[in-house]
Order: structure tokens, then C-alpha cells, then sequence
DNA sequence: TTGTAAGCGTTATCAC
DNA sequence: GTGATAACGCTTACAA
């Protein structure tokens, strides 16, 4: 509630009433301050809004009465009667994935810096209703819209289109480049950790893979891994994949796994790194050293994990770049400014300590696949 | 932009125009709803807040209206009609550090049951300026605010209550109990970690301290390992308590600083969970064995670092039911309902591998102070 | 450069 | 239960 009216502002009283004792409201309006200062609402209006609009003299008269009656504009209002809000929404699966956290500080303080507040709305990966989520955003009358990872895709642009807000895709994968996307090569990304652990001479892989189902982007990971190894004609047998969900323990148990298989690969790559940190501290728990005896890689740069287990070797995903480049296409659509081009952002290796080239041990204990 | 309209609905044209061709515009009003349901747009008002006065015959009429039209409310004509906005506001330091992105989850997801959206903003450690922040939700016209770890609490304070916005104040301290604030004890946090201490045996101690200026929560942790070790007489001298900001890297900078003393303690405490990890990384860097040569803990429960390195001894935060907490809190204030009442939320010791008595070896070669 | 007044799309009061 | 209508607090086209 913005404003508290005494019992007698009910709407039986009439406005040249309030006028006069704007002492017995809770706050200042704009023709409080027009009055204060001698001149029109007209003219305050334009002082805060297009003070290049008003006389030098006046502006400072209207400010100093701003300044002594404390006068906080009602956004509300304001957006009703200018049709813009100065909010931007967003829509993540969750806040808690450093990766998406990431992405949303940057484009807060993106669009901050040109006068937006943000307005967050984590979908907790569907459990809410993605579609709701966007109506909602729309009723409180967002300028522009963040989707991420959305997986309605065309039902929640469609709504956005008739209603003409502005959004762009984060997270996202848009094979014609025909929608305002911005996202990473995660095929790329999958591909450079396999490309970094073929050039050591590794040839004898596990992988531990994230669930695919309906996940474009987890599929392109895994269709990275496979497809580069195919590149040097390599062909991991099925039973050498080992899918997961999303946690430490998961990346521990399928280690375990993979050793149980009574075959020792001499690199594991693990498509995300929550996996790959499980992964590495059961190897170590074993009594594996790594990388001596087994090289771990991930997909995914987890930045918490990353300053926690510095060894990692893994790729950098330039989450906050996204951010920062989504809060401007936004910004620059509202603006009617052309926006700039959206992209697929490059992933960059990052090599640590956890690959190696694999040692003269492993070789000749091992076959090949 | 909430609509566009076309060239001919200019401000010239007159209100009773528009409403016979609702297909020139981007969508429909309140008043295309009343028209095709063919009764008043009071009605239609009603029927989409307070269904239980309208009779079930004319809501049918209506949804079904809303339906064929797509109508979705403007919610700022709403908001400025209503004078409640259904918004709440949070401002956080940074939605990077798991602690606040947890309990701004937490937080989002409370508000959404009850149909509020959330508004963030980060003051990143008061670099953007905390009550401009404050100000600009105000003016965003939220019905709530929740402030975490205020900076400028006086101020915030008095703008908040000049504009009759409830809120309530997250990880925060109260002395005197009068502010609608929800915190942690930190104190007995650290106290809690000492006490397990020193009741394995522990009497030779090092603290990786956080810098506690300006920061009342930090002085409380550090007062609560001192004073605790002064409870069972032992006086720390001021060079085995090293200050560092907040960093991986600066918590293993810390851990080479107390062994180039020359003196090694049993165990070190570390007044957050990050410094902790950083120093048991470096102590196994540098040979040590954890905790058979030195036991390690923490003071702050970091969710991401708890999974990623489950061995850490420290004390769990529940930040995700403050959340929760203050959620509540101000829906209840808004709704004119009692609020829950506020508290310092009980912290709670997680004992893992990290701490252990002193071995006979650790006593024999070591001389107490 | 400034003032006048007509909107912006709802809700809430009051009469029926 | 329902309808007519006056707010809600601001922006902006247009006139001065």
C-alpha cells in the first residue's frame, strides 16, 4: 500500500479540499509540490522527467520544494499515464545455481544503471507453471522480459508478442538465429574438454552424464563428448556413459559405478562439474590419485566450486556476460535504440590440475577400447 | 511498454471510439470484457477479485469472456486504483553468495503462494547507495520490504515508515527487540564451534578471523569464540588471530601466516565457511593431515561448499526458513494479520571429519599457552 | 518555457 | 447482485 489516507480523504471529500492540508497525508503528491514551488503539476512533471524541458531557475524552485516536502513520485500512476514502468522482469529456474545467480546480478546491475528495477521469478524448473509466471510479469507491466532456459518457449513469446513486450532468451539454444537469444555452444564446450584430453593421449574414456530428456543443452553436451571421440574414431560402448541428476553425491556414486564395471578408463569427463567434483573426491576416497591414476574433467563452470576445488579442469561459462548482454538488448529495445546482436557466447577451457596425460602405468595396464 | 496503440487512438479520439473496435488494438480492457459479457465493467472488476459477490452465472459469462479475449489486468491502473500493488521488495547485498540467494529464494517462493512477485536489488555492499535503493521501491510502490544486513537502518527506517511501507529487516541484530527483525545469533554460532572444541581436548587455538569493521555480525562471531575461550580461561594472544576478507585464496594466505608463527595450534576456527575451506586446502597442501595434525571448523554454513566439501565441521545457518520468516512477516502486516513473531533464529552445530581431538602426538610435541 | 485539461485502466462508493 | 461514476496520481498534446 502506497499511501495511507486519513478517514476524512475518503472519496466523498473533494480534491481542492486535500489541497489545502496536505499536512493530514501520509505523503506529498505532485501538486503538493506544484504548489509549494508556484507552479504547474505541468511543470514539475517535466522537472523530473525532461528537466532539459523546464527553465534553469524553475528547475531549481520545483527541486528545492521535492527536497522539503520529500517527495517520492507514485510509480504506478506514473506508469499508467507514461504506458512504461521502468521494470524489467526475469524469469530463472532457480536463484540458488551460482550460474544463474550470476547471470541475474549482472543484468540487475545492467539495468539498473539505466533506471530499471528487476523483477525476479524463479519457475523452480516448471514446478509453477512457466506460462503463469509470464502472464504475471506482464500484469505488473514489465518493459521487457528475461526468459531463461524457458521450456515453453513458443507459448510464452507468443503471449509476449501480443502483448508486445520485449524479451529476449537466455540460456538458449535457437538453431535458426531467428529469435533474440543469447546462450553458449555447449556442444563446443563438451567438445574442448574431449579435444584437451585426446591431445594428452587419452583414449580410454568414461563419461558422466547429466539427464538429457528434454534438456536441448545436456544434449548437446553429451552429443559433444561422442561426437569428437567419433572424430578420432573412438566408440565408447553404452554401458561406459553413466547418467545422473544434479549433486555431489550423484557424481560420487557414479564413479563407484564406473570402476564397478571391472574396466578402468584413464579420463572421466562429467558434463557438469557438481558431478565432476563428486567424481573426484570418491576417486580420491578410493585411493585413486588424481590425475596420476585417472584424469577428471567437467562441462561447467561452477563458480563457488571452482575458488572451493581449484584443481578442476573445466570450461568457463561467461554467464555474466549473458547478463549483461541481455539487460542491454532489452534496454536497447525499449529505448528503440537497435539492439545489439544476440549470439552464442564462446566457452573457454580452463585446464587445472585434475588431466594429465595419462601415465606409462595406466597404459600398460590397461586395453584400449 | 505495457500497450501500443495505433495512430487513430490518440489522445483526440473520444473513449466511446476505442470501444467499438477493440481489434485495432494490441489488446483488451476491462471494459471489452464488460462488453462481451454484456454487463457493467464493475462487474467484471468484481468478478476478477472478489468472485464471491459476483452471482456463479455471471462469473461464467465473464471468465469466458476473459478467456476469448486473452485479458490480462493492468496491474499499475490496478495498483493505482487499489493502492496495493501486490509487490514486495528485497534488497540484499549481492544474490551471488549462496547465504542470501537462499533466502531470497526462499523468500520469492513465500510471496508467490499468496500471488506477490518479487522485486530485487542489490546494494552490493552499499557501493550503489542503500537508501537511494530503498527509495526507488518505494517508488516502484511495493506493499513490503525486506532489508538484509542494513547498512543504513536509521534511514531506511524512518523513509519506510514516512511512507507507511511495512517491513521487516533480514540478518540483522536487534538488541532492544523493537524492530520486526530476523537474524541469527551469531555469537553462540561461534560460541558452538569453540565449545565442541575445546570438549575434544582442544586448548592451543588459531582464529581466521573476518574483517569486523562496521560489520556487527562478524564482531559477534569473533566475540563469541573469545569470550568462550576465556570462559574456560584461555587467553588467545593477538598474533594467533588473523584478519582476511573474504576469499578462498585469502583463507589459505591465512593458514601459512599462523604456521610461519612458528607455533601450531590443534586446531584453528574460522569465522566463515569459505576461509575454512581455503585453510584446510592449504594444510593439506602443506602436508598436514586433517584433523589428525589439525583440526579445522568453520562458523557460517555455506551450502554449496557444505556439498562440495562434506568433511568441513561448522554450524548451519538456516537462511532458507528466515526467508520463509520474513515472507510471512510482511504478508501479515499487509493483510492486516498479526505477524509471527520476530527472532533470532537458533543456529546449529554440523559436526563431519574435519575436527577431532588433538592426537598424543600433536600433545606431546606442543606446549599450551 | 509554461499552463490547461484530457486521458491512462482500474477499483470503490453508493444507489438501485 | 449489479451498474454508474468518481477517484487514484501522473504524463502529455496542445494552446498560450
Amino acid at each position: 500500500m502506497l499511501r495511507q489516507l486519513t478517514a476524512s480523504m475518503a472519496y466523498t471529500t473533494k480534491p481542492t479540499e486535500n489541497a489545502c492540508n496536505m499536512t493530514r497525508r501520509a505523503h506529498a503528491r505532485i501538486d503538493d509540490v506544484a504548489r509549494l514551488a508556484g507552479v504547474s503539476i505541468a511543470t514539475v512533471s517535466r522537472a523530473m522527467t525532461k528537466p532539459s524541458q523546464v527553465r534553469e531557475e524553475t528547475l531549481a524552485t520545483v527541486r528545492e520544494a521535492v527536497r522539503k516536502l520529500g517527495y517520492v513520485a507514485h510509480g504506478h500512476a506514473r506508469a499508467l499515464a507514461s504506458r512504461k514502468s521502468r521494470t524489467i522482469g526475469a524469469i530463472v529456474p532457480t536463484i540458488q545455481n551460482s550460474i544463474f545467480a550470476e547471470t541475474i546480478f549482472a543484468l540487475q546491475k545492467t539495468v539498473r544503471a539505466e533506471g530499471y528495477v528487476l523483477v525476479v521469478a524463479c519457475n523452480e524448473y516448471d514446478l509453477g507453471g512457466e506460462i503463469g509466471l509470464v502472464q504475471e510479469l506482464i500484469e505488473c507491466g514489465v518493459d521487457g522480459l528475461v526468459l531463461t532456459q524457458s521450456l515453453h518457449r513458443a507459448e510464452a513469446i507468443s503471449l509476449l508478442e501480443r502483448f508486445r513486450v520485449p524479451y529476449v532468451l537466455t540460456w538458449a539454444y535457437d538453431s535458426e538465429g531467428h529469435l533474440p537469444a543469447v546462450g553458449f555452444d555447449h556442444w563446443r564446450a563438451s567438445s574442448l574438454v574431449t579435444r584437451h584430453l585426446l591431445e594428452l593421449g587419452h583414449r580410454d574414456f568414461a563419461i558422466i552424464a547429466t539427464t538429457t530428456e528434454g534438456n536441448r543443452n545436456a544434449q548437446d553436451r553429451l552429443r559433444g563428448v561422442i561426437e569428437t571421440l567419433q572424430g578420432s574414431e573412438i566408440e565408447l560402448p553404452g554401458s561406459r556413459i553413466v547418467q545422473s541428476s544434479f549433486s555431489f553425491a550423484e557424481g560420487r556414486k557414479a564413479f563407484r559405478q564406473i570402476i564397478d564395471l571391472g574396466h578402468r578408463p584413464t579420463a572421466i569427463i562429467c558434463l557438469n562439474d557438481t558431478l565432476a567434483i563428486g567424481a573426484m573426491a570418491q576417486a580420491m576416497d578410493m585411493g585413486f590419485k588424481v590425475p596420476r591414476d585417472i584424469s577428471v574433467a567437467g562441462c561447467e563452470d561452477l563458480e563457488v566450486a571452482a575458488s572451493v576445488v581449484p584443481t578442476l579442469t573445466t570450461v568457463r561459462y561467461p554467464s555474466w556476460e549473458m547478463g549483461e548482454v541481455a539487460g542491454r538488448y532489452l534496454l536497447a529495445l525499449i529505448g528503440g535504440r537497435s539492439p545489439p546482436e544476440t549470439r552464442m557466447f564462446q566457452t573457454e577451457l580452463v585446464v587445472r590440475a585434475s588431466t594429465a596425460a595419462p601415465s606409462k602405468r595406466m597404459r600398460t595396464k590397461r586395453k584400449f577400447v
